[in-house]
DNA sequence: GTAATAATTATCATTATATGAGAAATTAAT
DNA sequence: ATTAATTTCTCATATAATGATAATTATTAC
């Protein structure tokens, strides 16, 4: 066990069936003995990545919350696109959920999400949240954004049930990244259909998406030209927010470096 | 730099203001080799705490929103807790907001809330926030169970304005103690009054609170004896919950290391 | 309050790992 | 296809982790 690995191999213990560990069962655990776990806890303790609670019990720290908020705060995404969503709401035809996600590991998280009140079923997509690579628009707007060994990788770890599936994945996926849009129906949840549009940002490494969600019961033909107008604008108007806030945090590195 | 500082000190050039950097940024700013950054990087990649972006960036990475997620649903209390805040929030006699929270690091953590939809006012208590550990019921009543040596590290962490007032705190956290639920008023927010009953259980590492706020306009002398009344029975009953839970988790315990 | 027990920290010789300079390979950009 | 940027690899050397045991400190029981 070295490096980062050892340090990874204790919180990997933590779950949600078990949340508390004594360094005496961390070490049988691990087949090490408890001199040097007591080193290792003690050393992420000190970094807040567990803390000890009563009963010589130790859990998961308050690093985890701190990351986890600026990772949900931090992104300049969120910033430039919450605004909308509501607006996008209000001039859909329909009632509809909608959603700003980004690419996130191996998976899309969202990272807004506006319900217009009067839309009932309960749908998948919640801040947060981290959603399936491959089905849905929200997700399709995002991963057609991908090329080259990056795609590549990441199709990989992905379970398709056949290679046939896999290549007419690929081949939708470059049809639509001609379109500029996507459409898909009850990938993610039944009686749901979703229209998605990409956002992206090069230099502030955003790979998203803006989408709609509509119930298929609502949804009439006549419908989508609107549907795609409002994604498309409200799309462009989100990157043009981004690149504004971009540019202020150009404006901020430069101040923080003359300062060093 | 040595052992999991290392690490950290990667993870620590993260911020809400700058959310990705490159290896050469990193390199720079931490004035250590390219070579030896690269190495971290890719360790922490493969642990998930970084992801690489686009452009050669690389961002916090999804293990902490998984650990995240691990901290605020793993926790019996809030399996335990949840479904009786509704309850108690009904049957207070005036408006109220109703929160579960525990200790977390130095500060007390909201794992739950519900507010009765007729509550105008905003207030701190949202879930996955982080509240001051000396101020309000909501804390009082979860570091008035905390003792000894673990106690006065907590306390030597805070500023308090004097020597007076530190004692002062422990002498009312000792009366506190003694009645066994506390009473604060505008500490956190202006306007607002909270009462609130101790929750524990050892063997599970919980130390929280369940807590009732009220607008100070709304209150009357005689509304207190049943405040205190619902939330000493909601107590119980959450800790009595909470051992069901503490059971069946030894249960599946038993099971898995049976596997082994 | 004190004795007994449990938890945690410290010590240190040994073993294992991290470091960093530079070369080599891969990937992206023109 | 060529060039530039990014990432990985190699290896001798420096540094840090390990774990058995002892010492200390906290907690519990009486």
């Amino acid at each position: 066990m070295s490096g980062f690995q050892r340090y990874k191999k204790i919180l990997d213990l933590f779950s949600e069936e078990r949340s508390s560990w004594t360094v005496l069962e961390i070490s049988k655990s691990l087949k090490t003995p408890s001199s040097t776990i007591y080193r290792i806890v003690r050393e992420m303790v000190t970094a807040e990545f567990l803390e000890s609670a009563s009963g010589s019990y130790f859990r998961l720290g308050p690093a985890f919350i701190k990351f986890n908020r600026i990772i949900n705060f931090s992104d300049p995404l969120v910033r430039a696109g919450q605004p909308f969503l509501k607006k996008l709401s209000n001039e859909n035809p329909i009632t509809s959920v909608n959603v700003l996600a980004r690419l996130y590991g191996n998976n899309v998280m969202c990272v807004a999400d506006y319900k217009n009140p009067s839309f009932k079923k309960n749908t998948s997509y919640q801040r947060g949240k981290l959603m399936p690579l491959i089905y849905g628009a929200t997700s399709r707007a995002i991963i057609m954004q991908i090329t080259g060994k990056r795609l590549e990788n990441l199709i990989n770890l992905e379970n398709f049930k056949s290679d046939e599936d896999k290549n007419n994945f690929l081949k939708d996926l470059k049809s639509d990244r001609k379109k500029g849009y996507c459409f898909t129906e009850g990938q993610v949840d039944k009686g749901l259909i979703g229209f998605a549009v990409s956002i992206s940002n090069k230099k502030l490494g955003i790979e998203a998406s803006l989408s709609s969600i509509f119930n298929l019961d609502d949804f009439l033909l006549e419908h989508e030209p609107i549907i795609y107008a409002n994604l498309t604008t409200y799309g462009l108007l989100v990157e043009k927010y981004i690149n504004e806030i971009f540019e202020d945090i150009q404006k901020y590195h430069h101040e923080t470096n003359s300062i060093r």
